[in-house]
DNA sequence: CCAAGTATTGGGAATCGGTCTCAATCTACC
DNA sequence: GGTAGATTGAGACCGATTCCCAATACTTGG
């Protein structure tokens, strides 16, 4: 507390640390921190499992990368804001379609001003049925 | 195999399940497996973990609840479009706004149909800086 | 109403993602 | 070069969720 001011705490650029972002940058998809673990191992870089997740922790508290969780409850992440894009899910064959939004985008930033937070990102997800599913179950289940 | 046709295979309403659907039903709110499972014994009602655990994602698998993990990773479930909004957290103090928006339901909707897709839900998830969090890191990061 | 057949339940073990601990290692700075 | 503090990584640990399987409840035919 009363110490020599607050520095920013600066993460130090460590060898293990660019790595990640590195593999981060090259993804174009969210990620989770053991496909980031198995990269990075597949591309020499021998890096710790419990660094990949403490580094992705103190970027996503950094506001460096998003993240969000898959279905499977698995958390992943992906940088900020790299052509940013939403996805069109089907609940039932898993078929996913990108879809991008300039109305949500502006409106996501206005409500967020609107309540005074800043520095804003945003998760939207949209899951229904696809027509060829729909056309499948046609036997209107109920 | 070649049996009686193909049963819509409709769910027994036990009494479990119609707990379950009940428990949901008070909740304004997303609820964990486990919360929904505490509520439960309080109410008198015996209901195992594993059961509550099924129900919960036959339910959202039939569309008839809404999935969401929470930060600490955890699955919370609501009954689908009861008073439907959104969520605008702090990524920094966890804070959360409730927000209601006709404009992204709007959209929503239209994307869904424009691609084809029907009985679509959809998460949206703002994650950003509130206002009180941002003046304490006031020194300006970047 | 009784019996057989099948779906459902629930307790606890097994999984699995993720976090924590702590000694060894590395960097920055004096 | 030397010391303090940051960082790393292997493995223990933890809590959420799933799996397994015998006991139980509902359904339907006779």
């Amino acid at each position: 507390m009363s110490g020599t001011e607050e520095r920013p705490t600066a993460l130090r650029p460590t060898r293990q640390r660019l790595a990640i972002t590195d593999a981060l940058r090259e993804a174009t998809d969210f990620q989770s921190a053991q496909d980031i673990h198995d990269a990075l191992r597949q591309g020499g870089e021998k890096v710790g499992l419990a660094t990949v997740y403490r580094t992705l922790q103190a970027m996503a508290e950094a506001g460096e990368v998003d993240v969000r969780h898959n279905p499977a409850g698995e958390a992943t992440y992906r940088r900020c804001s790299p052509s940013h894009h939403h996805h069109l899910v089907c609940r039932s064959c898993g078929r996913t379609v990108e879809i991008t939004g300039s109305a949500v985008e502006r409106w996501a930033h206005a409500v967020a001003e609107e309540h005074g937070f800043t520095d804003v990102s945003h998760t939207v997800e949209l899951v229904g049925l696809c027509a060829e599913c729909a056309a499948r179950h046609d036997g209107p289940r109920r």
